[in-house]
DNA sequence: AGCACGCCGACT
DNA sequence: GTCGGCGTGCTC
């Protein structure tokens, strides 16, 4: 009996893999990709063979044997691997970081037997699902020629999708996945999705398309055992399309050969926690990797993406009509504020709009991107306001609970009877959230069947599917929300969309504030007149209260002219040398006191200094403190990627040899400055 | 990150 | 006398 030496990825923030020891007869070794059960310090985990050989550095009375080798499993493909490593490298993370924590939680259990039954399971009956076929609706000029450009396109194909709400991109993927499955007898298609309360329709949509084809869905609310079932089809390339959020970029997909992305803007796509990777540029770098299409999907482009689409490097395919037939786009009217005073924070226009809806039976949405009842009390008197104690931010008032509540650490109190500091009983609620609109509303139009949908509204498992199929029955005349409302449901009733309070972000320190303000007012209009132009031949109307009605931002949204909007702010982002013109990185550093985290990110600034590379000033993050703790951010800048990477490669090694006790990470490409 | 070891304060 | 606070050191 031999051994060989298996060196193994680990999910632990160390930058190195472990050296174990394997008896195996010579010529049995495992295989690069295969996992291994091993003791690391005192507990056993399992990790990831990513080298077998005969040597190690080790000394050896520190090397262990391992455990165990998951040889039931095939081995992840080399290709997997060179993404994990990708993305390991990129982000400035441990492999192991990467590579394991995307795999279903059964696998890196010490035991098997989850495993041994999935394995079981899936070899008895090949999950093919029965469905009636359903008639494959007819596209129009643009949407068939989509379809073809993607489902006949070979080799590394970045496509931008450009259609409005409406103007079928659904459609075209699912034709576009059919030639493609047609084509290649095994082929799969990974298919991401923004959120998963978007996918109900889009999956049973797809399994009516395709009977006979395994679908299987990749995202977090999954069980344990399902998750561990859907991922080994995929991996085991019995799966052909693969639905999933952001995470399911990383799933093993060995015979991957089309890559959508709807919605490909969307904020969600990017991971804010751990490693903080973009689903999105890690699906284009899959993609150029194994030399095959990707189709990046969306009404409201990233300026990335659509500035990728302006230079060439990506293909630019437009839809410009909405696909149903009749439908047109909602007029886009603006609400000034300044002449239409508003009462109960709605104008006597808006409220005329509701009750014409109202008496025609047609529901309406209001839209307000603040829950709770108001953000903030305040005191006439002395000017005291509802300060959270532990954060940079304001005790939002809750009514129906009786409780001001922080949404940033969750702290929660009881609404005070008089203020806190010179005892006057008359506190007043500042601001107006969805809470309060509901209030107003049910005053206004007593008769009115009102429901609100928020994260408050919706705590309890299931509350926020049972809310919208209520509004599907039609057993809502108007609709309260905030960004929950704003995605993915078509409601065929809706015929108005009112916008209570979209000015803040206008004025936002964050230069991607306006962007995304558009995306999602957008989105949230294309929520009207989804379906064909209703039976008194009014159109949908969308209604947008503001203080800045001649704000080019509305404007381009009044004129659905999302091309020159964004043409205007790429030339504004080239002008001030910001993204995508530049390359950016984040180190965040958080402690008891501000001046430790500041003095940290001074430190790291002075080893850092490299020709090329631009590093700010440390300064306090705009929420400086949340839960006690103090928040400071260094932002490094490059025009070049490359020099970027190579400086962030460097850098991180001398951050850790800081050995500060300061909790410090490292983001690349930020979205949020 | 875990997890153990280690050396000082308030409890049955 | 012990339970437990979190400092520091290690993980093939």
């Amino acid at each position: 009996m031999s051994f060989c030496i298996l060196r193994v990825a680990l999910d632990t923030p160390l930058d190195s893999c472990f050296d174990y020891r394997w008896r195996c007869e010579p010529g049995t070794e495992p295989a690069v990709g295969q996992l291994a059960l091993v003791s690391f310090g005192t507990r056993e985990v399992v990790g990831l063979i990513v080298g077998v050989g005969q040597a190690t550095d080790v000394a050896p009375e520190k090397l262990k044997d391992a455990l165990a080798v998951r040889s039931q499993l095939a081995p992840l493909s080399a290709q997997w691997l060179a993404l994990a490593a990708f993305a390991a490298d990129y982000y400035q993370r441990p492999l192991g970081e990467v590579a394991l924590p995307g795999l279903p939680k059964n696998l890196r259990v010490p035991t098997t037997v989850n495993l041994d039954r999935a394995l079981k399971k899936m070899d008895k009956h090949d999950a093919v699902h029965d469905a009636t076929p359903i008639s494959v609706p007819r596209l129009n000029g643009a949407q068939q020629l989509a379809a073809d450009a993607i489902g006949g396109a070979t080799g590394f194909t970045p496509i931008l999708l450009y259609g409005v709400t409406g103007s079928g991109k659904t459609e075209v993927y699912l034709q576009a996945c059919s030639q493609v499955l047609e084509r290649e007898a095994d082929a799969q298609i990974l298919i991401l999705v923004p959120e998963i309360n978007l996918t109900p329709q889009l999956e049973g949509n797809i399994r009516a398309r395709f009977p006979g084809v395994m679908l299987a869905t990749l995202h977090s609310s999954l069980s344990e055992g399902e998750r561990m079932l859907h991922w080994l089809a995929a991996h085991q390339g019995r799966a052909r399309i693969i639905l999933g959020t952001r995470l399911s970029i990383l799933a093993s997909l060995p015979r991957l050969k089309l890559i959508v992305i709807d919605e490909e803007h969307d904020p969600s796509y990017k991971q804010q926690e751990g490693l903080r990777y973009s689903a999105r540029d890690l699906a284009v770098w899959r993609a150029r990797q194994l030399a095959i299409p990707i189709v990046l999907g969306s009404a409201t482009p990233s300026l990335e993406s659509w500035h990728h689409a302006g230079s060439g490097r990506y293909r630019k395919l437009e839809l410009r009509e909405r696909a149903v037939k009749d439908a047109v786009l909602p007029r886009v009217r603006l609400l000034d504020m300044e002449r239409d005073k508003p009462k109960d924070g709605l104008t006597s226009h808006l409220i005329a709009a509701l009750r014409q809806r109202m008496d025609r039976g047609e529901q309406s949405l209001l839209f307000l991107n603040r829950r709770g009842y108001a953000p903030v009390i305040s005191c006439d008197a002395c000017g005291w306001i509802s300060d959270c104690t532990r954060c940079t931010s304001f005790m939002v008032l809750h009514k129906p609970e009786h409780r001001l509540r922080c949404h940033h650490c969750s702290l929660e109190l009881r609404i005070p009877r008089n203020c806190p500091t010179c005892g006057n009983v008359d506190l007043q609620p500042l601001g107006r959230g969805t809470q309060r609109v509901e209030e107003g509303l049910q005053q206004m139009f007593p008769e009115a069947r009102i429901l609100r949908i928020d994260a408050d509204s919706t705590r309890r498992k299931g509350s926020a599917q049972a809310a919208f199929d209520t509004v599907h029955r039609g057993e809502v005349d108007i609709l309260i929300g905030t960004q929950m409302v704003a995605k993915g449901h078509d409601f065929k009733k809706l015929t108005l969309v009112g916008i209570l309070n979209p000015d803040t972000a206008l004025f936002s320190q964050d230069y991607r504030a306006s962007e995304r303000l558009f995306a999602q007012l957008m989105q949230v209009a294309g929520r009207a007149g989804r379906a064909a132009r209703n039976e008194g031949g009014s159109t949908s109307e969308v209604l947008v209260q503001t203080r800045y009605a001649s704000h080019p931002l509305y404007g381009a949204l009044v004129n659905h002219d999302y091309d020159r909007f964004a043409d205007t702010l790429l030339d504004e982002r080239r002008g001030a040398a910001l993204p995508p013109f530049m390359y950016q990185a984040l180190l965040r550093a958080e402690a008891r006191e501000l001046a430790i985290a500041i003095a940290f990110l001074q430190a790291a600034r002075d080893v850092g200094a490299v020709e090329g590379i631009t590093i700010n000033d440390p300064i306090p993050m705009t929420m400086t403190r949340v839960h006690n703790v103090d928040r400071a951010q260094l932002l490094v800048e490059s025009p070049s990627r490359p020099a970027l990477q190579a400086f962030l490669k460097q850098w991180i090694v001398s951050l850790r040899d800081m050995k500060s006790r300061v909790k410090w990470s490292l983001e690349v490409d930020p979205l949020d400055i």
